[in-house]
DNA sequence: TATCTCTTGATACTAACTATCAATAAAAGA
DNA sequence: TCTTTTATTGATAGTTAGTATCAAGAGATA
C-alpha cells in the first residue's frame, strides 16, 4: 500500500514533528505522486512553500522511510515514495515511471550469504539494479524506446532471522 | 593487482587518449592512494595541475573501469583505485583505509536469483554494504573506536554464464 | 489567550562538479 | 626537424543539489 496525506503526517506526528500548512501541502502533493521526483520539481509545484521548507521536509519523510531516494545511472538522484510496511523493495522507471516489485525474501538470503563471506558485520546496505524493463518495451504505443531501465531499489537493515 | 601509473596511462592511451605530463602526474599520485580518494584533495596535492583537469581524468579513468566512485552512508562520494582484472569486487574503510574483498560467484549468484524474478533484462547494478569491520576492531592499537564501517561494493555489467 | 517553542521563508552559502574558451602541448606528417 | 593539426589545459564562471542562518510567524500547551 502507498502513502497517503493521512499516513505521511501521522509518521511525522508520530516522531513529534508539527501538523503545519506547509507538511500538510508537501504531503498532499506527495500523495499523488505516481513516478519519481525531486525536491525541485516539488518546489515548483509548490510556489506558496518555501523551498527550504521543501527540502527540510522530504528530509524528514527520508529519515522516517516513507521517501526514498534512489541514484539513477547517470549519479542523479530522484525520490519516490515507498510502500506502507516494515520491508519493502521498489522500482522506478526514470522514463515511464512504472513500479515493480520482487521478494524481499530474495535479497535477504543473499545478503545472508554475503555476510557469511565477509570479515564484519553488515549493518547497512544499498543496492540499485538497471533494469530494461518489459513493461515500457511492451507498451509500443507510447513508450516504443525506452532506452531508460527500471530501477529496484532496495534499502534497510538486515535482519538475522 | 592494484592498477600502476603505468597501467592507468596504457588504459588511457588505448581509449585514444594522450599521454600528458597533467595525466601522468595524476596516475603517478593514484598509484599511491591505498585508500579513498576525493579530486578536491587530489587537486591540493597537484597544485601544478588544474582543479577541472584533475575532475576531468579522474572521469576518464571511472569510464575505463580503473577508479571507482563509492557511495558512503551518508551520501558523500569517495573514490578509490580499481583492482586490474574483468570482475573485481572491493571495499574501502572510510576511516581506516582497510581494503576488504570477497568473491564475485557469490554477487554473481544472487544477481541472477533476482534477475529471474523481475520482469526485464538487468543491464547494470550499483551494490554498497556498509560493514562494521572486524580488522578495525581487532586493531585497538590503533583505531580502537573505529565506528565508520568498510565498505563493499561491486559494479559492473552482469553476466550469465 | 498567553506563552513558548517549533517552523517557516528568504536569502546566502557550500560542495561537487561541468561548461567555456583562449592558450598550449602532443602526436602525426612533410 | 619543423610544421600542422587536433587534443588538452588552466582559469574562471556557472550549475546542481542541497545546507545554514535568522528574524518573523504559526502550532500546541497551559
Amino acid at each position: 500500500m502507498r502513502y497517503h496525506a493521512q499516513n505521511l503526517m501521522a509518521v511525522l506526528e508520530k516522531r513529534g514533528y508539527k501538523a503545519t500548512a506547509s507538511r500538510k501541502a508537501i504531503a498532499k502533493l506527495l500523495e499523488q505522486k505516481h513516478e519519481g521526483f525531486t525536491p525541485e520539481t516539488l518546489s515548483e509545484e509548490l510556489p506558496s512553500v518555501g523551498r527550504a521548507t521543501v527540502y527540510r521536509t522530504i528530509k524528514l519523510f527520508l529519515e522516517a522511510g516513507a521517501v526514498c531516494k534512489v541514484p539513477m545511472m547517470d549519479g542523479a538522484r530522484v525520490y519516490s515514495l515507498a510502500r506502507v510496511g516494515h520491508r519493502h523493495y521498489h522500482s522506478v522507471c526514470v522514463q515511464c515511471g512504472g513500479v515493480g516489485e520482487f521478494r524481499a525474501a530474495t535479497f535477504d538470503r543473499l545478503l545472508r550469504a554475503i555476510g557469511a563471506d565477509i570479515p564484519g558485520k553488515i549493518v547497512d546496505h544499498r543496492i540499485a539494479l538497471y533494469v530494461a524493463c518489459n513493461y515500457c518495451r511492451a507498451d509500443e504505443g507510447k513508450q516504443a524506446d525506452c532506452s531508460n531501465p527500471l530501477i529496484f531499489q532496495c534499502r534497510g537493515p538486515i535482519t538475522d532471522t
